[in-house]
DNA sequence: TTGTAAGCGTTATCAC
DNA sequence: GTGATAACGCTTACAA
């Protein structure tokens, strides 16, 4: 290439800047469409290189012509156009959530209100954290069979993604992490391709474990999965076996005790149960909230009373387990602070601060001791209960 | 401009090009990037051009150039860059929804878990829409203070956005909606530079307004609104209140009635009353279902029976009404209906199928009758009221 | 029916 | 400290 050649190229591109630009002002006047770098370029009487480096916070300038430029960008209520930004730059500041949609969550059944307050709490988390950072988050629900699509969205428009559990299958992930920087969410954490934040199921479930044998006493115990494949279900499960027979007491092993994670699923699980044998365990310790209440619900309905007859407990400590009759003990878990720290260590990998693997979390959880197993009830008002189990 | 400078242009263009495809192909191997449509068209033999068009669904194309495409995309496991796309045609494919974090809505106050259910449900509605047409949602949570900051990432990132009730100043809608197609969401309905999605806040009030004087015979009523300036809740006490006084009933007027839309707000709000009158008023019409729950547990705190002292309704229906004691007599408002009509309509005015004013909505609500109100409380064990209120 | 190349609005690499 | 311009990956006239 010729000096000549280059000369000519450069005439051909002012020619379109020119275009460009008038095109702009143009439209500015009619409405929708936004200034550009040129228009701002023009109107400081600086190159678009310039109004680029405000734009991007370089230091090395004179503070007189930043100034220029700051005033034209506001003249202009100029805003970048991120999707050249993220061509140009690679970056798009963008970060993906990936998560199932109820139909998917429980096929077949009807959905209850509650059952995406998991979701909708980690995806509020995700979200200030990420907006906190200068980050957008992008929603990716995944219905039945639209895997793909969503996760086609993901890799075209998001710098990193965060997978809730079991949106994806585990051979998937590899995959996945091998295009854009992941971390999963709640999964069973044995993932060496992605970083996994999770909370501690195991510690409350032993503490569980042992408050319901050493201080109430009770020997024959069952535990109601939620959903059998799932990492968390699984996870508390077996940390509550360990510590039972660890203690020298039993659970009770039938494929029956399963719920679902829902009220309803909790339900019929009971009934089915009773079917079977008329006669309950002295506790049932349940994957999550939801199933509690469906246990709490169905033994009372078939004459067992809660706690005296048969106690029982949750996992989550959502809003529903304090105002319930009786208040439900449970383990309290960040939902928030779930979404919070995957976009931490997503936004981390993305900025090359820490590898995949790495990221991994545990966060904390603590049991909540209420009355439904066992523990005395304070006599107090459905205010008192409400005003204390608050923050 | 002359020939020869074209002709220039264009070899300039060929070799970076040429740089490009190398660059991509070799990267492939190596991880994270992705294929471009240069890949494609080489491997497929063909220009990127019809690379293009496979890629947007063009009709005329012989059907053996195509496949050779399509097969060409599958092996290369190519997904557009969607900065790229979105750069070049102007449509990015993305819709923004901004809400209020709970920090905004209720300032000062501790937040309730329940707070934000209706956002929640209503972002989970929109994503399912957008998805569904093969939109994707980007989240734009406004806190304290940043709106500007999140309003400008919608401008940069979104073809369109739909604004939640109460996230900006009406005064400034104009402005937003001159930029990028806007639909806002719950608010008064009265902004004629935008579309509005809202629930029919009126039928149902003037409904429950004959009820409880029609068939309870209440004479004395109070109404607790939400926050005084929600469009909603004023909506709701107007036509209540209107209604009221067509049938020659009496609202209580107060300002102390007003509940923050939360459950502890509600029951400051009754305490507060009772201070000053330990004479209640014989039903409470309150502007949600959050409140309610708070005045019920207010009331009973204080002596007072529900419904027998005091009659006390709801509105939205979340689940928990359901499942308090006394369950209650509220107004059912399809949330995630909101979302998706609010996507919907934002999709049309996007494609230019509507213009703003146009295509606003009122969906349909619906009252339910429970116990809470005076209504026969059907003597059904929990079990069944859940069963029952499901669907 | 397909190919060529301009253009979208940035960033970033060189020069000066 | 600032300006010129190539490059990002795609869409879309326009040509053939």
């Amino acid at each position: 290439m010729t000096i000549e050649d280059s000369t000519q190229v450069a005439v051909e591109r002012s020619n379109s800047i020119k275009a460009s630009k008038s095109h702009s002002s143009t439209q500015l006047t009619t409405s929708s469409s936004n200034a550009t770098i040129y228009d701002v370029a023009s109107r400081a009487g600086v190159s678009i290189a310039t109004v680029s480096r405000v734009l991007n916070g370089y230091s090395q300038m004179k503070p007189t012509t930043r100034d220029l430029v700051v005033a034209a960008m506001r003249d202009l209520r100029f805003v970048p156009n991120n999707s050249a930004r993220g061509l140009s730059s690679g970056t798009k500041m963008v970060l993906g959530m990936v998560f199932l949609h109820a139909e998917a969550i429980d096929p077949g059944l009807e959905v209850e209100d509650d059952t995406l307050l998991f979701t909708d709490a980690v995806i509020r988390g995700a979200e200030e954290e990420a907006s906190k950072n200068g980050y957008a988050l992008l929603l990716g629900g995944v219905g039945n069979a639209r895997l793909t699509e969503t996760l086609d969205r993901m890799y075209s428009n998001c710098d990193g993604v965060i997978l809730l559990d079991r949106t994806v299958p585990d051979r998937s992930v590899p995959t996945i992490a091998k295009r854009l920087p992941t971390v999963l969410l709640a999964g069973n954490g044995k993932s060496r391709s992605a970083a996994t934040i999770r909370v501690d199921n195991e510690e409350p479930m032993k503490q569980l474990a042992n408050h319901l044998i050493s201080v109430h006493g009770y020997q024959n115990i069952a535990f109601m999965a939620g959903i059998r494949t799932s990492p968390d279900s699984i996870a508390r499960e077996n940390s509550f076996r360990e510590e039972v027979a660890h203690l020298g007491g039993a659970v009770e092993v039938d494929r029956l005790w399963e719920s679902s994670y829902t009220t309803s699923g909790a339900i019929a699980a009971v009934e089915a149960r009773l079917k079977i044998d008329r006669a309950m365990p002295q506790a049932i310790v349940c994957a999550n909230d939801q199933s509690a209440v469906g246990v709490i619900y169905a033994l009372e309905h078939h004459g067992f009373k809660v706690p005296q007859d048969v106690a029982v407990t949750g996992f989550d400590d959502i809003s529903l387990s304090r105002r319930i009759t009786p208040s439900l003990t449970t383990v309290r878990q960040p939902f928030q602070e779930l979404g919070k720290a995957a976009v931490d260590v997503l936004i981390k990998i993305c900025q090359g601060e820490i590898r995949g693997g790495a990221g991994s979390r545990v966060l904390p959880t603590k049991v909540i001791y209420r009355s439904s197993c066992g523990c005395t009830d304070v006599t107090e008002s459905r205010v008192e209960k409400f005003m204390r189990g608050r923050g």
